[in-house]
DNA sequence: TGATGTTGGTACCCGCAGGTAGGATTTCCA
DNA sequence: TGGAAATCCTACCTGCGGGTACCAACATCA
């Protein structure tokens, strides 16, 4: 795999009968589900994380359609069916890895809500983790927030249904603080709209190489979140 | 034009002569400039703009690849030749639609910026107005921010420069809020790119038919961006 | 009342990228 | 150690959609 010198497989040459005929499904194609040895699935799984990996790249940078298979294959030094055999056509690349550009933040910010001690301590550390999640995986999320058109229905709506519970959860933190008497806020949807597009946009312009760190990424958008609710950091 | 009733064109039902020949580079595509009557430009301009129209509705919807010119062409009763009669080619249209997505807001915020009086309140209309307008132009916003990797190099840089100018010109007026007293903020550069997200996030949730007007939604937003620089409105 | 320029429809071309057939190797187990 | 199953490459196929050649109709002015 990678760059590896030209696999020395003999090739066969032959001239193809170009005749057509109904052959089995081969061997199910994406995750053949397997019952053998455990090395086997964890090579198909690392081998699987390389597609994502470059996939999410070229995706990232070209944007999806812009992206070939075949362009995702030659990074890898492989071919399409390589491709071909792990997943079952390009749109569940894409949606594997948009899966990852949601999902994650959603976990952090359930843990938030279920920890104790004061509401504005818990969306400080919340906002905080999630902007270093967004940070660490900006191309999953970008992919995901740029690509919502590329989606087929039934790959797009449990994505929408992450999305939405993203602004509940956060929607649910900040309720407990305005009932606490810690937070502020005039209206509680629109703000969690308002904080949520704050951090999300992050994957728009931040790059590794900027002004700031990423921690004082983290710890500058947390504490302007705070003075959005109205509870100042000091 | 327009789903007007099957436009009586004879049809030559001609069975071509496959030969190619070269021709001469017909009307210049895109606006021959022309010198007739004023009339003529207008209708010109006109149909250009239906054709705007409808594909930005079609690229909000399905995005720019999947929308076929096609599609274009049927929704306005025409065939595409008579959309590359007044485009260059399919990235023109995009071009286009995209530059209106993103220059408004420009203009509203160097109003802001020449204006007179606190720079808090100057802030606040400012905001006000951004919002008001990506609300309006939903559609144009949408397309400008989501389908960035569909621009070519050359109609992207004058797109990058003029968002950039977005920021650069909200951190000069956050920066006057600093320096006469009027804001406290911690880091001007990230505070505007806090705003301008917060602010350009609205595009991926606003509905028409939502809980709240699009009044509520300016005020709201304007008021959350000055709590952010810390000069919260009675 | 033609000649000349505009306008856009018909019918087509063609390349690219998603996807597949089928077989050549290798791997795994009995 | 033989044979089934898994893996992935070579060589295709195919359709879709951007783009074009050509011409019919209309407008305009002389």
């Amino acid at each position: 795999m990678a760059k590896s010198p030209p696999t020395s497989r003999p090739k066969p040459a032959s001239k193809r009968a170009k005749t057509a005929s109904v052959s089995s499904k081969a061997p199910k194609a994406a995750a053949p589900a397997s019952r053998k040895s455990p090395m086997r699935d964890q090579v198909m799984a690392f081998k699987r994380e390389q597609i994502l990996t470059e996939a999410s790249e070229l995706f990232y940078e070209h944007g999806y359609q812009r992206t070939t298979l075949d362009m995702v294959a030659q990074r890898l030094g492989v071919t399409k069916p390589f491709i071909y055999y792990h997943f079952k056509d390009k749109a569940a690349i894409l949606s594997e890895i948009s899966k990852r550009g949601i999902s994650r933040g959603n976990e952090v910010l359930r843990q938030s809500l279920d920890g104790k001690g004061r509401a504005a301590d818990r969306l400080y550390e919340a906002i905080k983790a999630i902007v270093r999640t967004i940070l660490n995986s900006q191309r999953y999320t970008a992919i995901f927030f740029r690509e919502q058109k590329n989606f087929d229905a039934e790959i797009l709506a449990p994505l929408e249904t992450m999305h939405r519970e993203f602004d509940a959860l956060l929607s649910r933190l900040l309720e407990e603080g305005v009932a606490k008497g810690e937070f502020r806020i005039a209206d509680i949807r629109l703000c969690a709209l308002a904080i949520g597009g704050m951090v999300n946009w992050a994957y728009t312009w931040y790059r590794e190489s900027g002004r700031l760190s990423a921690d004082d990424l983290c710890d500058g958008l947390a504490r302007l979140a705070l003075q959005m609710v109205g509870a100042p950091r000091a």
